[in-house]
DNA sequence: ATAAGCCTTGGACCTAGATCCAGAGTCAAG
DNA sequence: CTTGACTCTGGATCTAGGTCCAAGGCTTAT
């Protein structure tokens, strides 16, 4: 009942939004004309006024971002939450897509890790560079990396 | 003409190493001037002349672009083996410290991946947009992505 | 011996994702 | 009311990682 009162029109300045996200105001600005943001309502002097949803969906984008999402693939993100009226159904499965592009990712650094794994593991940490598994791998052909 | 070759010094051009590991012709000089790839050894005339050796590390430096290293990174694990003389132990260190990167990308990875799959469960997949756990998330505070 | 198709260099150009700048207007503290 | 910090727009610039000429020199098959 009142958490819809606390949230609903706080103005922040850009500075303020940029501030409070830990990125750079040309960078606001940027998503904003990659669409990645939506325009923010205006003050009478033009600056821009932004409210918590905005900081939200700016934390959203950095969190996305760097887990390695380009900046088309976030948009594609943020177009579930435009896909409302056209039906949860629709939502569900690009999530599902995003599912597997995600497993698909985590195999492939584990496939990489467990091959590094076991090089670190079978390499004596001294002696002849030619004992070392590491060395090899880099100059062999089948190298887990 | 020339039948029989040693594999030792089989002298490829550049133009067939990009189609042996599938890149493009610029891409492989481009690594050369970025110091990703040692300058090869000439003919007479001028061409560049590879050996099984280059092949093999632009094979490596490809499949650890693929998995997300930058060129800077991979410019990182190559000087590993330039290490030999100054000891296997540096090697392992350093291939230690690249496991903890991956691990830890791992990890974020599969925080966002679990998130994303318990949205997905409890979205009925119809109804109404209030309903759906994953357009709660994209507006809400706490989405795991 | 000549055409087709390689290769050379140097430098321009491209996309993604920002980052910076100039010149002008706005806001808040003293 | 004056400062100094902010913000505005539009456009230029930057880094990474390539990609693409142009003009000319090799190579090889026919």
């Amino acid at each position: 009942m009142l958490a819809a009162m606390n949230t609903a029109q706080a103005s922040l300045t850009i500075g303020a939004v940029a501030k409070r996200v830990g990125v750079a105001i040309d960078t606001i600005r940027y998503y904003e004309r990659e669409g990645l943001l939506p325009e923010p309502l205006r003050r009478a002097s033009g600056y821009r006024s932004y409210d918590e949803g905005a900081v939200r969906q700016l934390r959203f984008i950095r969190r996305a971002k760097d887990l390695g999402f380009t900046l088309e693939e976030i948009r594609d993100l943020l177009a579930l939450s435009a896909d409302r009226h056209r039906g949860v159904k629709a939502v569900k499965q690009r999530a599902q897509q995003r599912l597997a592009v995600i497993d698909e990712r985590i195999a492939e650094l584990t496939r990489v890790r467990d091959g590094l794994e076991q090089m670190i593991e079978a390499c004596p940490g001294h002696g002849s560079p030619e004992q070392c598994p590491i060395l090899r791998a880099l100059v062999a052909d089948e190298s887990p990396l």
